[in-house]
DNA sequence: TTATTGTTTAACAATTTTGTCAAACAAAGG
DNA sequence: CCTTTGTTTGACAAAATTGTTAAACAATAA
């Protein structure tokens, strides 16, 4: 192979998302990534030097792609229910798809020394200000801005990352759970807005 | 020291609540809680055997714990709507001292090859019931029981979880978190009670 | 063909983390 | 004092995890 060849590169990143995201084994070590990928190991420090530089890398990746997903939706010109039923659609999928990648990021943020550079993004702030004008519409409960946004939050992540937890605590199967989570969007939005 | 002497034991178990549940450090190693504990790393051996015995200790502990406190308020003869009013207190004090014991007890739960008793215990049944003949009255909003719940824990439990996270997107101080913070249950009690 | 480039592998080394042990130490009772 | 019991420590061993290297291998182009 005299050309570049990026799929065993792309099959660990891949590989490597699954077992942190999906699976949720946030310190799976090399070796793990290596057998779930069917690669040898030392593939991985070939192509990303050390088991940090990966780990940085898929969730630098994930961790944007999450945050110009949602930047795309809130900078919408569509109406506020509507942006706001949006949103939760992109969540959820993701959720669905990498339901600790939300872990990663918040518990991440706690250990890092090197913090993330302070952002407090433009788009957030003017959508607030959107939150404000419906308060004051009264389509939705009268708070701080903020606590529309924390309260929309946590209904639409919180269920993913509690799912286990749930499944005991409730007595509910795999399939019933879903079926939960398929009624959340129509819930939360029922919630939040007063008609 | 003849007879038996339980305060490095015990110090020992408080330091590692503090360094895994509010630290948020998982993954601490013994070192990490020794030196926290300011004792020689051998003695978390000497009195825990090794690494896992210490957390899955703690862990167990912390867990029953959070468990029976959440069963006797749900057991009270108390109204509905009081009775939820003291769930919230008796999470968020908790959650303010150990925030991270939730995403432990959910991230381990994924990880577990032995998973717990299946438990769904007899008074989160018997709770349901009465969320359900609410929803009869019409006090909260009409859906399943178990979204009641949902709502209910996610509302309180994720603003805890994703601190950090939210500190950076909405731009706001320790304090003016703390504030938001202590405007919860107020808020909380409003999104899901009709009046 | 063979030289070049990039890929994969096994063997090995280094580091980190955990666990063990024997000896030192401290308190209290006989 | 000295024995007993429980505690603490440092030195050491073992295990797990990460990282490095050199050599084998595969594809392509000159």
């Amino acid at each position: 192979m005299a050309i570049k060849d990026n799929k065993t590169e792309q099959h660990i990143i891949d590989t490597a998302m699954h077992v942190f995201f999906t699976e949720g084994k946030l310190n799976a070590t090399t070796q793990d990534i290596a057998d779930a990928a069917g690669v040898n190991r030392t593939l991985i420090h070939y192509y990303f030097r050390s088991r940090d530089q990966l780990f940085d890398s898929v969730f630098e990746k994930a961790r944007l792609a999450a945050m110009i997903e949602s930047e795309a939706v809130l900078e919408t010109t569509l109406p506020f229910k509507k942006k706001t039923e949006k949103l939760i659609d992109v969540f959820l999928k993701r959720l669905k798809t990498y339901p600790f990648l939300e872990i990663a990021i918040t518990t991440g943020l706690n250990q890092m020394e090197t913090a993330f550079p302070a952002s407090n993004p433009k788009y957030m702030q003017q959508f607030l200000k959107e939150v404000q004008v419906e308060m004051n519409k009264g389509t939705i409960q009268k708070s701080k801005p903020v606590h529309f946004m924390i309260n929309l939050f946590s209904l639409i992540v919180y269920p993913f990352i509690v799912k286990p937890l749930n499944l005991q605590l409730f007595g509910l199967s795999e399939q019933e759970y879903e079926k939960i989570v398929n009624e959340r969007k129509k819930v939360i939005m029922g919630l939040l807005f007063s008609e």
